[in-house]
DNA sequence: AAAACTTAAAATATCGATATTTTTATAATT
DNA sequence: AATTATAAAAATATCGATATTTTAAGTTTT
């Protein structure tokens, strides 16, 4: 989470505690898209007084999770097949100019935390034992690898953006409600990108990341499509 | 303001309109970078209460203006000569694929925009009579002129962006109390992006613009370095 | 003298109650 | 039947008071 602050619930203003839980509960699709987020509900759920919560649901604004009207209220933001069009094509253009800025650094300590990034994905399983539901962990190590490819672009504005666009991303892919990519091989990408990365070759680094999250994003396009968004 | 929703302070929430207060003392420098924002004294200086100032104060983090520490209340950003470097580069970055987008979308209508926001740029002085302070219209104009020539890139997500990033500019042009630009002759400079715009020449248009940005940037980084930041 | 407690003051965060505004439902008018 | 007006209900926004936490200052201990 981009506010983040502390690693768990523990010790935090309600107010942090309070968007720490909205902000999952958004993201996971708990919170309908276009829901009216009425405070006196909100509320009482959450067992808090009405500040904390107006607070929380100001701070959401900032990472477009939540729509503020003024006098009117809050709800949760929109989502739509052209919106995840251009939150992909956005993410595209910002993350292939962040992957050239951070090859063009030739860190060898930033290859190294890619390697291990890249190594503690790979041992993830992509879904629980189940099969049916994503696993988490993966989901948190699918993000630092790719976060990791973008860490030393030398602007941590664009960095921050990246991520908050990222989380956008997971959004959709829960609200697809589909276990994302499941015919693809994710993880041969995964091994191309990092391979390219490393051999630096920014050319080709930088068309496999782009197919990558287009493939991805064609794939869950036809399922978003056959939504009806309110 | 990326938040605006009326054009005046009439009709509004105390919230809202306490929002654009801060805004606009933070962008001008009337609340100095680093200073503690006080609940209780924004509160008596306003005339409000404490909800709306707190709710203001949680809107403005989005614009990347005031920081939020949990328990420990707000500050206004701070700002330094790398942070603007920083600003700068990634400014550049967007703005050069916003604009090559934009040029690619080659729709006409655009560029009949264009030509009327560059004259109306173009009618104004950038100071005011007393040949001191700089003429806020003109201010208007040339970020008018500028998001235009973004503004058919085919993301609102980087548009909204490049408009933040924008105001966070001139925050520091403020700062650094230097009547901006004062010897360059930034109205050929204008000119000349706009003909390489309706030229179809990308490339040129957009090696002007970065340089347009670029050479305001190093003179106002001059300027920086000199100042003490808190 | 530096580090570790202790305590008073200041500031933040939160609550519960109230004023305002918007929404909804119903009735009146063209 | 559609528009406009009206009144009640619902929800937002705001206030003033209070609980909690942090900061600062002074005091003791090592």
């Amino acid at each position: 989470m981009p506010n983040e602050t502390t690693a768990s619930t523990e010790n935090t203003s309600l107010t942090n505690q309070t968007y720490q839980r909205i902000y999952t509960m958004i993201i996971q699709g708990d919170l309908k898209p276009g829901v009216k987020l009425k405070i006196e509900e909100l509320r009482k759920n959450l067992g808090t007084g009405a500040s904390p919560v107006r607070e929380a649901l100001s701070l959401l604004t900032s990472d477009h999770l939540v729509d503020r009207i003024d006098q009117r209220g809050f709800r949760v933001s929109h989502i739509s097949a052209d919106g995840f069009t251009e939150l992909l094509k956005t993410r595209c253009w910002l993350e292939e100019r962040a992957l050239r800025e951070s090859m063009g650094a030739k860190d060898v300590h930033w290859e190294e935390r890619l390697v291990l990034a890249h190594h503690r994905l790979k041992r993830e399983h992509r879904m629980l034992e189940d099969k049916k539901t994503p696993n988490p962990v993966w989901e948190s190590k699918h993000k630092e690898f790719h976060m990791t490819l973008l860490s030393v672009c030398g602007s941590s504005i664009l960095i921050k953006i990246c991520d908050q666009l990222y989380d956008q991303n997971i959004r959709y892919r829960n609200a697809a409600k589909t276990m994302a990519y499941p015919t693809r091989d994710v993880t041969a990408e995964h091994d191309t990108i990092l391979e390219h990365v490393l051999n630096h070759n920014v050319d080709k680094a930088v068309e496999e990341l782009i197919s990558h999250y287009t493939k991805t994003g064609e794939f869950l396009s036809m399922h978003l499509k056959q939504l009806v968004f309110s």
